[in-house]
DNA sequence: TATAAATCTTAACAATTGTAAACTTTTTTT
DNA sequence: AAAAAAAGTTTACAATTGTTAAGATTTATA
């Protein structure tokens, strides 16, 4: 850990993680790197075994697949205070399909996840993090397929402007159209025929 | 629990959880109720707060959204041997949206998710079994995230018949359908289109 | 077994989407 | 600042989807 960041980050995870005590802020500080990363700064990369883990401080993280084409499919797309690694990797030991990068000026903390599920075993209150960083996971992905199932292309659109405002400030609209599940054509449409009803 | 069925589930755990001590399997069985239930049988009601959790020994449990229009939407389809319960309820205390019902003929283990959780607290196997419902969780929902990002209908239908041909036994077409995010006349169609290209 | 209910299929039509390509705008690099 | 690259928009067309409704088939119930 870079000592200059410590303090700033020591206060931050005060207030991100009240139930945290400050040996537990200070035995996983131990354990991360801090990085500050540029725009479209590679995180993961594809076609590797990473058992690293994010816990995103500041900006956004994108992780996509790329397909036979060179087209990018963006599957995540994760706010700061969150956290994200690459699921195949960490979960089934694969060697990953997925590229994560830094959307945006990005500050992150990195760890082995092996690092921190010791870091768990000594630590209620770091299992407890890690049981609901799960649930986060469930929850987000749990809402994203109801949306595919339930609600039109547009009305997911709408939703996500209004749920995650901070993602159209850096994210590519091609990129979020992936995510929507949906092609950057069909969104740019999307946007106009909103424009049109002189819908906010 | 049934008596009856003790010694059965108690082999069905010893296949499933080889992780488990007999200690651990006792003392889960002890908080655990066995139901033999028929088709359509209601798990779950909506508008309810529920915090019980089902571990499936046969059949299929599905999870669906009623929309103003009466409509069904299918956001589960569970498999035996996954555990499931109503997400909203159980996560975020709320009153749940979701309907579970059972789907053919369908034998369940219930029980309440705060008694597991003490259990979680004495055993580690336990805990772990915990920790990889919830891993097996996310990767179920990311699949489908991703099936729903990157491949057309049709693509999402193949996955599913060779993935879980199960569900295609009892499951009925319009449930598939919108558990795959399409309608039922959709589905038909993809079925047809494929028995024109001779595809099996 | 006969009747009712639900599911599935098919058809017609409108709307939306995807694709490909041209063009404009914005961003990045030289 | 100029050139190159990337992103975004617009258009045209084909394909797919959703919607609605009618008819056929299957399943459930009296």
């Amino acid at each position: 850990m870079i000592s200059n960041d410590n303090e700033f980050l020591f206060k931050k995870f005060k207030e991100t993680l009240p139930e945290f005590s400050d040996e537990d802020i200070f035995s996983f500080l131990e354990i991360c790197t801090f990085k500050r990363l540029k725009n479209k700064a590679v995180i993961i990369e594809p076609n590797k075994k990473s058992s690293l883990v994010f816990f995103i401080v500041k900006g956004v993280v994108r992780g996509y697949l790329t397909n036979t084409d060179g087209v990018e499919k963006s599957v995540f797309l994760r706010p700061a205070l969150t956290i994200v690694g690459a699921p195949d990797a960490l979960f089934d030991n694969k060697i990953s399909k997925y590229t994560f990068e830094a959307v945006g000026d990005t500050e992150l903390l990195v760890f082995e996840f092996s690092d921190f599920e010791k870091l768990t075993l000594k630590s209620t209150n770091i299992l407890k993090f890690l049981l609901s960083s799960y649930k986060e996971m469930i929850q987000t992905l749990l809402y994203r397929v109801e949306s595919m199932i339930v609600k039109t292309p547009e009305q997911r659109y709408k939703d996500l402007l209004d749920k995650s405002p901070q993602f159209f400030e850096t994210v590519y609209h091609k990129d979020i159209a992936s995510y929507l599940g949906i092609t950057p054509v069909s969104l740019s449409r999307i946007i106009n025929r909103r424009i049109e009803k002189k819908i906010s």
